[in-house]
DNA sequence: GTGGTCTAGACCACA
DNA sequence: GTGGTCTAGACCACA
């Protein structure tokens, strides 16, 4: 696992944690039940505070990415039951901004080409 | 003009203030030149400190949507300038969202007949 | 004599005024003793307060460009004697920014090449 | 870092501070990455009140030249970055003063020679 | 009257 | 501890 955080950043460290390990959940790098970093060797490696790990964990355990097993250590999810909830809120993100184009009088036939020519940048899952 | 502020948001009250203003600019209620509510009488409107709507007063103008001339008082800019700008803005925040989607495997398809039903509520300009 | 005030510019309107006389002056459009429009035709041609105008006057005739005649008006002053402090005042300024550039690791040749490509853009004297 | 600030002038005081980082960023005495004094122990140092050397500090990130981490403290940017553009700014400033001296009859030489004489006064990056 | 600056002091999130 | 937000209230220049 291959977590960065970024001080200039305006996000606090314990969110860029978090969809740091949301997003390689979601790629797929990390496997259901996988271990994770403990708390103390991740705050090392990223030479920040432990609160601030323990506290990303904490977040990751409440939206139901990792579950954590007292004096064993913190574990990733089954994903496969996160998605339908992750896309759900990928759609409504989708669709504000969606609006908000619209509301500048850009066209929908604009928006569609546009989707059209994106390149996802998905990587097969491993 | 109706700009209104929840305490309860986490969004600063200088920043919904912010969107609030640029908000009814994009939409053609406040025309260009016009004189918007000084500091003090919105502040009272609000019930909020005259700072605080000086703050995203300095923060419009700096973002070029209105201007404030020292002892008259703030008027709107002419926001067809700003149209662009904010068409680049819309579009990439557009496609972060849809390859988010896409991340997900949520098809284009699917995106497109999303985009297909989408209502913009987006009033005339008068 | 034509005078422009831009109330999106964050000069005060009576130093707007100041300069436009004083460069008018300057490049000779107002001649010695010719007479200025009164503060408060001005006032109106400006659509400005009378007050803003009478500062301007004051500061002008405090710095030497035009002297007023109480009941006859304000004229203006034999501009050749002020170019010697004008001139002073510019070569100030010219030190001011070239060493701010050398400062920059802008060469003194870059500068005096920058130098000879200026076009003055400066009229004849009338 | 010794920053002075001077009630007796004209600038307001955030503008001073904000003059004086930039200044000793750009002279390399401040190096990237390096930590700022903390809002409160600048304040104390100069007698003033803290929410103005935040206004300096908010002002100083939003040029480019420090970025805050909140709960952290403020850091120095990488100046060399910031470099092309203040030459930029600089080279403007100095056409426009040199423009001045020409409309005021002095010559190209003149200011040639009066570049050769100047000294910078710039110590070396240590 | 208007906006702009500044002080004094509080409270919050973050680390 | 740090920066970020907000309040309450003062004083100034400008028009």
């Amino acid at each position: 696992m291959f977590i960065n955080v970024n001080l200039k950043e305006k996000r606090p460290l314990y969110e860029q944690i978090c969809s740091g390990v949301e997003e390689q959940l979601l790629l797929g790098i990390i496997r259901a039940d996988e271990e994770l970093p403990s708390v103390r060797s991740l705050a090392v490696e990223l030479s920040i505070n432990p609160n601030t790990v323990q506290k990303a964990y904490a977040l990751l355990e409440q939206r139901g990415f990792i579950y954590s097993v007292s004096g064993r250590g913190s574990f990733a999810c089954d994903i496969e039951k996160l998605l339908p909830l992750k896309r759900e809120e990928a759609l409504k993100e989708f669709d504000r901004t969606a609006k908000q184009a619209l509301g500048l009088d850009i066209s929908k036939n604009d928006l569609k080409d546009r989707l059209e020519e994106l390149q996802t940048g998905h990587p097969e899952r491993l």
